[in-house]
DNA sequence: TCTGGGGTCCTAGGACCC
DNA sequence: TCTGGGGTCCTAGGACCC
């Protein structure tokens, strides 16, 4: 198997130079919902020293001061960004497994004898070409040495952003120079368990012995190891595999005591995730609702509950969702605290259609009419136009989103423009 | 004053069954 | 001192990913 990793580069920052060329050369931070985080940074911000994650207002005048572009996240242009890059990668390799927004493993194994390096420069050219996003190629026998493959193109400015280590020898050299906490499937916790024991690298990771590894990191643990081998044990998933859970949340600007404001958010929430579960052709039996105040505020009461409501049917259904999320919300409310965050989830998803009835259930046609139309004008007008009445637009827990740049490839009336 | 959001998979333990 | 064996299902929590 020949497997190759296309990661976009700093993907969000990418998106955010593609339209504003004056960004190019600068450094550019792009922050979390709320703005409080900062979860993408261009190479020259991240020469500032600006961890990945860090709470903005920690480092608000360090990038001030050092003239960093600072962008709200837009997803809107994010997503539609990142469908034209997977659009041109699939024109490389008929399989090919969209791994996350900026991410596509690519199955190169017909291939295999031909000069990769090249093929892999002529992605990335091709790509940046095209959609004018940046993207390092990695080529590796699995998953998992393909991304260590994608590293080295990233980190080695001889790489020229691809690196092929189809070849064992290359491909040892490279696990020895790399931490074992950059492996993929080894995180904090287990970087630091086996840290302890003396595994300190891919390779050392990679040379350890195999029950031990089976016993103390599970099947998971086992399989990295054996990936890093080169024995492929992750497929690729070409097919994208229904999802098994929707899930919408917030933290809120401001926290929140009343009722009231719980109710409007928890609305707005379903209707997200109505619609996202609609255009996804599925329905859901149970919905979850939590509830919680703020962690970092250890001077104040802290609650945090959550309730999981059966639908009793199968739908998309935003009005019959609502309905069992609201009764959900008032069983775990509590009076007295300052609430910072809430979210639903919705469970026991499945394809509409394929979904067990109830004995009293009836093709609810005008219902799905309504939704549609409701998708239908939302999609048109703007998320939110139609809502139920429970959902307030004077509510107070809005997104801060101080310096969101345009949806410059999904709006009309936000559209790029050319002046002569 | 200000600390994101959305996912997956695995495991252990308890309840329950025959 | 002794207290079966084998199984399923569910849930909570832990680990990871981007």
């Amino acid at each position: 198997m020949i497997i190759a990793l296309v990661d976009c580069n700093n993907f969000y920052c990418s998106c955010e130079r593609v339209f504003q060329p004056r960004l190019e050369g600068r450094p550019v931070v792009v922050l979390s919902n709320n703005d409080g985080c900062v979860i993408a940074r261009s190479n020259e911000a991240k020469a500032l020293g600006v961890p990945m994650g860090a709470p903005y207002f920690k480092h608000r005048d360090t990038l001030q001061k050092a003239g960093v572009a600072v962008r709200s996240s837009n997803y809107a242009l994010y997503g539609d960004m990142s469908h034209r890059v997977m659009t041109v990668l699939g024109g490389f390799t008929p399989n090919v497994e969209v791994y996350s927004i900026d991410e596509c493993f690519l199955d190169l194994s017909g291939f295999m004898g031909q000069d990769l390096t090249a093929y892999g420069q002529m992605i990335r050219d091709t790509t940046k070409q095209w959609t004018g996003i940046p993207v390092s190629v990695g080529i590796g026998p699995t998953k998992t040495l393909a991304k260590i493959a994608n590293r080295v193109a990233k980190k080695d400015p001889d790489a020229n952003g691809v690196c092929d280590l189809t070849d064992p020898a290359l491909a040892e050299a490279a696990m020895s120079k790399i931490g074992v906490g950059d492996v993929w499937g080894i995180g904090r916790r287990w970087r630091k368990m086996l840290e302890g024991r003396g595994i300190h690298t891919a390779k050392d990771l990679r040379d350890a012995q195999e029950g031990w590894v089976r016993q103390k990191m599970g099947v998971v643990g086992h399989r990295t190891v054996m990936e890093l081998r080169g024995t492929p044990c992750v497929d690729l998933e070409t097919i994208p595999q229904d999802k098994q859970t929707v899930c919408v949340s917030r933290t809120f600007g401001k926290p929140m005591t009343d009722y009231e404001g719980l109710h409007a958010a928890i609305a707005t929430f379903v209707m997200k995730a109505g619609e996202k579960l609609r255009k996804l052709d599925l329905v859901a039996t149970n919905i979850n609702v939590f509830v919680h105040t703020d962690p970092f505020r250890e001077d104040r009461a802290q609650y945090s509950k959550s309730v999981t409501v059966d639908l009793l049917t199968a739908t998309n259904h935003s009005g019959k969702i609502l309905a069992g999320a609201l009764r959900g919300l008032r069983g775990i409310y509590r009076s007295g605290y300052h609430y910072k965050r809430a979210g639903i989830l919705l469970l026991e998803l499945e394809r509409s259609g394929h979904a067990p009835r109830t004995l009293f259930e009836h093709d609810d046609q005008k219902g799905q009419r309504l939704m549609a139309a409701i998708d239908a004008i939302n999609g048109r007008y703007g998320h939110g136009v139609v809502n139920y009445g429970q959902i307030r637009r004077s509510s107070t827990w809005y997104m801060t989103q101080e310096h969101r740049s345009p949806r410059f490839t999904t709006q009309w009336d936000e559209l790029p423009l050319v002046v002569p």
